[in-house]
DNA sequence: AGCATAAGTTCAATGGGTCAACAAATGCCG
DNA sequence: CGGCATTTGTTGACCCATTGAACTTATGCT
């Protein structure tokens, strides 16, 4: 389960000196761990990265030191010669928190360094009503109480990850239509609890840190595409999520799929969001959104029990997926596309028209037809996205973490 | 006219070792100086890198002894003290060479490390008719013949960028309908003539390197859209180009505008390529294309003469431009469009609408709106593009060129 | 003429990677 | 059971690039 593999490499614009060396190649050494299966040995991240095994040693000593890898039980070689030690990251040392606000939910996630799960807690209830203060002080008690726990068992939380449902302006100001909150300093109010000043807070659109918490060792480029009430996007190139120049990339819900189409309140029309969002899938399906219950509920009840109306629905859908998915896979030329939030969950019905439609469409299906799966995770993917990647910075600079 | 700023970092995934220290920093120095506008002093390097004044003199030293600086005039230093020596790229020392093989004329361009043309050549003439083995003969001369006046003026010429309109895959089949090519290995053929077979090859898509052209100290990261027959982009993230997972990336002709629009070639119904491509355009003004001449000729002299028609299906192509552009935008989040191809003579006609469809489109458009203009590089572009980027990663990896 | 100031150079010190030799730990084979 | 091949991991001398501080050089100002 490694995280991003993120540029180990020395900033452009910085000067290299002795130091920058040994940071590289300490991420290096880590990542060769990381990417691996199981344990590993020294001569093996030798081997792996063209060090000489003297310097892998040194850096393993201090990686040992600092508490990101731990030595496990010998390695049996295929051959004869002397038994090799093996390497792991340590599961119990460091970790990453992801907190996650969302419209109906609350959720806190808290990995390891292998990226695994230790502590999860979901809050459910719709936060719709309430003010931007009581919510983020309700985020922060569960932060604080996650914190807690993680402590308890040991393990040393070395960043906090938060996910909201919108547009984050200059890392602070948080736009969320769907929550009513329009220029919220998310940062700042959590940090009025004090255990939650303490962390190293940053803070995402919701659907990029679910776009993250798909990345695979075998899959690390993909279109992460996101249905709820809205339409979203992660862009993950090489485990990288890929922001723009100003973060506001992946707004596929605004990608124009039928130019006579209905009007948008982003003042175009026919937006892949006001033809295949769910609020108009369930229109089209003939069913009234259920009060309080997220829409794909209904749907996918209504699809399950073979509803024509709902069929034809997300068939129209789909179709509407995939010419705008297919623009944007034209554009960036990656092979996978993911379906996450309620797209998920519908995904049994969704795919088999989206991925025939992207097939005839796209230029180079000939030579390789595009992917599309539904998303791994399921619902608070953002706060494990999250969480992982705070993992995968502090994997990418373990020199930050190894205090001499 | 700094080229392109890719990143002087250690590769990842490569072990870091003394040398990896020198490589980055001699980039860097070496960026310094050309991304100022003028004369730099060795101090003015230290004090822009970081690096102390006595590893910046080295550097220098290194670079100087290379061919890649010279030393100019004294830089009359503001208050008092000792005046620095200027130091500027050496401008008659390396170079890099673009031969551009498109459908109706070959063409090549020498530039020198500032990126200054130092010399260009076009051959005229529609290359639909003739074999890929008699074009690409006719295009090694054209290069060896730029070669040699190159040497002559004792330019040593660091390598040769292909530009041929269509796909490349594997860095070597060429696919290109326009030309009627459909898995030709353009530089196997090149390599035939001996003089070019000495030159280090690559080889790209003619829409990407002329995105490449288009890059400047001031615009680095853009969406440039090439409208011919067919329509490409290239897509520039800080300076370097977006190339995909398989470099088939900017397909934006192959976006859908109507999903009711008339079939396209590729099997999709409403490809911005045949509602806005140039035989579209021609063909709903109400214009034959003209046999030989290229088809934004006519619908240029129509425009210029106040046609009706004409301006109608303009501003129609404008609409369809706009759709398929907004979108690219809003997954890409890049601020600036700039036209070129057809599109860049087609611009007085094109920008009103394009620009005020965006405005109303784009989510992000009350804060940031779009900027839309017209290439600055006329036709031809793609072989000053190719050349540049042959400078720029001379630029980005000196020691490469520093025979010790 | 003398002084302040800034540019550029010199040189010992620092630190990180390499290289080669060596020690350690196992399987294999006689 | 003992020697041998084989592979892992460690040690120390060496190399090389950057640093930092002292020093030299070249100019303007008073």
């Amino acid at each position: 389960m490694p995280a991003s593999r993120s540029a180990t490499s020395l900033g452009p614009g910085l000067p290299a000196r002795q130091q920058s060396l040994r940071d590289h190649n300490l991420a290096l050494a880590l990542r060769v761990v990381s990417d691996a299966g199981g344990p590993v040995s020294r001569a093996q991240i030798a081997g792996a990265t063209g060090l000489t095994r003297a310097t892998a040693s040194t850096l393993v000593e201090l990686l040992l030191a600092g508490g990101l890898l731990t030595e496990t039980a010998l390695l049996t070689a295929p051959g004869s010669g002397r038994p090799a030690v093996g390497l792991a990251l340590a599961p119990g040392g460091f970790g990453g928190l992801g907190l996650e606000v969302n419209v109906d939910y609350l959720a806190v996630t808290v990995v390891d360094l292998t990226g695994e799960v230790v502590l999860r807690e979901v809050l459910d209830g719709d936060q719709r009503g309430r003010s931007p203060d009581v919510v983020l002080k309700a985020a922060a008690r569960l932060a604080a109480s996650a914190l807690a726990t993680a402590h308890g068992r040991g393990l040393r939380v070395a960043g906090t990850a938060v996910s909201v449902p919108g547009l984050v302006r200059d890392g602070r100001h948080v736009r969320a239509p769907n929550l009513g909150w329009y220029a919220v300093d998310v940062l700042a109010a959590l940090r009025r609890n004090p255990s939650v000043a303490a962390l190293d807070l940053s803070i995402d659109n919701e659907a990029n840190d679910a776009a993250r918490s798909e990345v695979t060792a075998e899959l690390r480029s993909f279109l992460f595409v996101s249905g709820e009430i809205g339409v979203g996007a992660g862009i993950v190139l090489d485990g990288v999520l890929f922001r723009g120049t100003r973060g506001w990339a992946g707004e596929l819900g605004h990608v124009s799929v039928d130019p006579a189409g209905p009007r948008c309140r982003c003042g175009a029309q026919g937006c892949l969001e006001v033809v295949a969002g769910l609020e108009a899938v369930t229109r089209a399906a003939g069913l009234t959104p259920t009060q309080g219950l997220p829409h794909g509920v209904a749907l996918t009840a209504a699809a399950e029990a073979g509803d024509g109306a709902t069929l034809a629905a997300l068939e129209a859908a789909a179709r509407a997926l995939a010419t705008a998915i297919g623009g944007a896979l034209h554009l960036l030329d990656v092979g996978t596309v993911v379906l996450g939030g309620a797209y998920a969950r519908l995904a049994p019905w969704l795919v088999p028209t989206l991925s025939r439609c992207l097939q005839e469409r796209l230029l180079w299906s000939s030579w390789e037809g595009p992917i599309v799966r539904p998303a791994a995770q399921g619902a608070e993917a953002a706060s494990l996205g999250g969480a992982r990647s705070v993992v995968a910075r502090l994997l990418s600079e373990p020199e930050r973490w190894l205090v001499t």
